[in-house]
DNA sequence: GCCTTTCCGATGCAACTGCAATGTCACCGG
DNA sequence: CCGGTGACATTGCAGTTGCATCGGAAAGGC
């Protein structure tokens, strides 16, 4: 066999460079010879390892939602054996937010592909799996008495302060107060 | 002096088109070319009416904040002498809210709009006003005992229902209860 | 040593982009 | 009635886009 190449590494390396262009110049900024000279290598690389466009975008999307999910896991894996309800879903939430200079980066990608998967609907299935899954586990966690419906409440609160906090409209602080302030209503 | 023409009515109709075709294909499909014919006008026309692309784009944003804000005074207007607070601010969020088919268009704008001025940082600033200026409004028709906080997680609750209606994650009934089992935690 | 298979850089192409320049026509004040 | 001014349409241009193609280089098995 002739010479072999970690596949995945490449294709990561490649949708690095895809998300360092999507978060500071948009995604509509995103080519093949931009994200290639991004990643330090010829147009004809980025050709070989995705056909098409589109399959590179696919692929940085799935990057992102793997980014995030790990994020989290890692956020609540530091926080001990059984932390309380509240407690957790205040750090998972944190865990999501664009709170500081190198989250916002992500944040700004993830803010790209919703409006790109709100075009093109056939990419949006996987974003409703991971807020139903998550919606189902908040609402697991959540006091007995709240329904589903507090659970999309929240969920959309997160994101709504994402937005915000991308948009510069809150800072960090405004926008942890806010949550707690939330929080406190749900828990009181 | 020769013809005479509603520059103002010809500036809207450009951003209609614009609008539709941003709506349907997303903003990274606005084209001088693209809108035109969306608008059943000649390219130069709108080289006419807009001597650059990113003044074009500002005027659209400028219309569709002008459009949520118009929806916004209507529906408080059919409302009646001075109605409860939280039938007051339930109707102002619900009007901002892609729940039909038809605020969904709007809804993708805002959203493009939104992941635009991401980047864009010096289109933000009206946005910023705007988002203020709501905070404040919400902030004074709250029950005295919620700070800023509550107004800013309401708004943030508003935007994260909007995008998840986007989406597809939420429908328009699950979003209009969360709304309400959050209305009910702050007037409780 | 050779040969096959994978890798990947280079080039080309048709379509598209924003923008400038130029042209044509309608209108209206004089 | 006529000259000029504003309202458009057309065309051209330089640059970029996604994608297909070709060619060589590299590396492991025989």
């Amino acid at each position: 066999m002739p010479k072999k190449v970690d596949h995945q590494q490449r294709r990561t390396l490649i949708a690095d460079a895809l998300m360092r262009v999507a978060a500071d110049q948009g995604l509509e900024a995103v080519s093949l010879r931009h994200v290639a000279t991004a990643a330090g290598v010829s147009a004809g690389m980025v050709q070989h390892y995705f056909r098409t466009k589109d399959e590179m975008m696919a692929f940085a999307l799935s990057v992102v939602r793997e980014r995030s999910q790990i994020r989290v896991t890692e956020a609540v894996a530091g926080l001990g054996e059984n932390p309380s309800p509240r407690l957790l879903l205040r750090t998972m939430i944190a865990a999501l937010l664009p709170l500081d200079e190198h989250t916002r980066d992500d944040g700004r990608v993830a803010l790209a592909f919703l409006a790109y998967t709100a075009v093109r609907p056939s990419a949006a299935s996987r974003l409703r799996e991971d807020t139903a899954q998550l919606t189902a586990f908040i609402a697991g966690v959540l006091p007995d008495g709240r329904g589903d419906a507090a659970a999309t409440g929240l969920l959309a609160l997160m994101e709504g302060l994402g937005v915000h906090l991308l948009g510069g409209q809150y800072t960090a602080e405004q926008a942890l107060t806010a949550l707690d302030a939330h929080l406190d209503l749900l828990f009181g």
